[in-house]
DNA sequence: TGTACATCAGTGAACGCGCGTTCACTGATGTAC
DNA sequence: TGTACATCAGTGAACGCGCGTTCACTGATGTAC
């Protein structure tokens, strides 16, 4: 193996990050300044300042600036899913979990505005509903599993399709509209808008 | 008065803009701009640039670049309103015109993003629902004056409210989700989400 | 009707900024002999 | 164990860019006398 713990070498201001290489320093510190950000825009040469290297440095990992935003989508995207598992997992199987992972999903947004926006704009398109078994990211993986599992068996899937796109979009839209100022961030408004009873309440967010 | 047809003068390039002062041709080149924006920004200088006028001149109408901003992000939101109304007028009163003002939110959203998004970001917060009366902004003095009308009389007004968020934040998030790329925009799928039957079929969107 | 003047919407040059990206380079590393 | 070498992750300087904003100015306008 070409590196060890040796290899790090402050005194010559060279490779001063610490555990593992400069790919996952960027990575990391990129998540950090997303989430202290004020502003809505992370630079590259913010991210490679931070870690304390050169801004050409970046180009040995990444091809160009989208390519390190993607990387951070993703790492965003994980965590989103992990949280709305958290969540789900606490409240128990059925209804009550896919809630729970519904009001999870609002509540990361505001808990991490920038990383959010930033998740949503650069995951790349998947049709998440067209192969059932497709390896689609994580939170459209558990959406997708979870309706089908609430739903009753033989569910027409165009109906189920509009029945997850429908709860989705009602958890985004809150976050997006509480994240953009137009709604106040209200926890018990997050509840209200997530639990309403329904024609089908098992598979209405 | 100051003005008239015979101070614009086209062969000395100046106040070559026609019809109205200066402040009009810059809201209206920046819709113009803004319409046709593959990219997510609008600059002061651009805007300048396509009337024809220097950068500084803008200052003398806009204190600075998110005044203009904000001046766009109004007519925007009057815009969206107006093609809400006209939807809900063509479908007639009640339950249909209001499932038609939701289609029409996501629908213009598709059709102007840039416009869209800029609307959102730059529309100041006003809380819609507090005060009954207040002189809120078109989309969504038209929610809460059709919701108020669709509920029984006498519904709690936290009810109410909810209810309204609810609707507002479908179409929101579906419309959002479909500009960043998640959902492919797909014009059968608007109506089966906006259309679906529910508890109080009346006020879910 | 003509002249002096104040107003003020515009100009154009400049400031300072930070950005993404390229490029020739350097110097530490592990490897082959 | 020692030496020559290839590799390649990093440097730092530079490129060109467009931005928002400021500033002293100019010149057309309408008005007062």
């Amino acid at each position: 193996m070409p590196s060890n713990a040796n290899t790090v070498n402050i005194k010559s201001n060279k490779r001063a990050y610490h555990h593992g290489d400069l790919r996952s320093a960027l990575i990391e510190t990129g998540m950090r300044l997303i989430e202290n950000s004020d502003a809505e825009h992370l630079s590259l040469r913010e991210v490679a300042r931070e870690v304390g290297v050169s801004a050409a440095a970046v180009y040995r990992h990444f091809p160009d600036k989208a390519a390190l935003l993607s990387a951070l989508a993703s790492e965003g995207l994980e965590r989103l899913g992990d949280a709305q598992n958290v969540a789900a997992a606490k409240a128990g199987r059925g209804a009550a979990g896919f809630k729970a992972s519904g009001r999870a999903y609002v509540r990361f947004a505001l808990a991490h505005p920038a990383l959010f926006r930033l998740t949503m704009t650069y995951t790349p398109f998947t049709d998440h509903f067209a192969m059932p078994e497709a390896n689609t990211p994580s939170p459209m993986r558990l959406l997708r599993e979870t309706v089908t599992s609430l739903a009753p068996d033989g569910t027409d899937p165009e109906i189920l399709r509009a029945a997850a796109i429908r709860a989705w979009s009602r958890v985004h839209g809150l976050a997006m509209l509480m994240l953009d100022g137009q709604i106040l961030p209200d926890d018990a408004l997050i509840d209200a808008v997530v639990d309403d009873a329904q024609q089908w309440p098992e598979i209405h967010l």
